[in-house]
DNA sequence: TATATTTGCAACCAAAAGGTTTCATAATTT
DNA sequence: AAATTATGAAACCTTTTGGTTGCAAATATA
């Protein structure tokens, strides 16, 4: 069973969830209102999460608060930090292009 | 079927492929022979990544070259970005909590 | 103590994902 | 023209996902 952030995240309840606890815990039950499916497809969802690192479950009482991780994000970050040198070097080439092509139209554009 | 960058990012020979076309573009059989599974299974990623917008599939002769369109990783990076906030006050507190905890220790704990 | 609440988890299901083989088609080579 | 190459896509298969209902267990409340 793959179970990486990136194929936690990919799910977009997910993704809603980790909103939800990032600014403070909750327990299982107040996430569940927030969506229209059952406690259990939560419950499911949350254990993912956590068993990726992206929040922790603590218990108080009968009740369990899941408090974000969200630093785990981190490795998201640093694999698509990766790239952007690479898509802004292209608008980088993209933008010389276009200079390219403004100064040619001065000439009146190319002939046949 | 849901198709956006995130659940694409998901799958790591799809990340892989990301990778490998990043710094130039490459026909399918030349990615193909990177990976230990079939061509129409690596067809079908690429399908996937040019479907919502990762790269862009163009023809040339009988080969078709994927171009890398890593800037649409910028969703992915713009989601993550609005957590980072979050994640670095998080350690804030704890090193407030750490603190205060340790000045609390100063007194020999609160009684009763 | 009897009842409510909050949760963990098993059993079961349909759909999606990821893979394969096979065949058709279009462009390149010989 | 014939053979080869590069690809698109259908048909099929197995595993994973995301969801459900139902029940047991633990904690709180009346």
């Amino acid at each position: 069973m793959r179970r990486d952030v990136f194929q936690a995240i990919a799910d977009p309840t997910r993704r809603e969830i980790l909103g939800m606890i990032a600014h403070k815990s909750l327990n299982i039950n107040s996430v569940t209102e927030n969506f229209d499916v059952s406690r259990a497809a939560i419950y499911k969802h949350m254990k993912i999460l956590a068993e990726c690192g992206l929040l922790e479950i603590k218990q108080q009482g009968r009740e369990r608060f899941c408090e974000g991780r969200l630093e785990k994000l981190n490795e998201v970050s640093d694999w698509v930090e990766q790239y952007r040198q690479f898509w802004e070097a292209r608008f980088d080439s993209l933008d010389n292009y276009l200079k390219e092509l403004q100064s040619k139209n001065k000439k009146h554009g190319r002939k046949k």
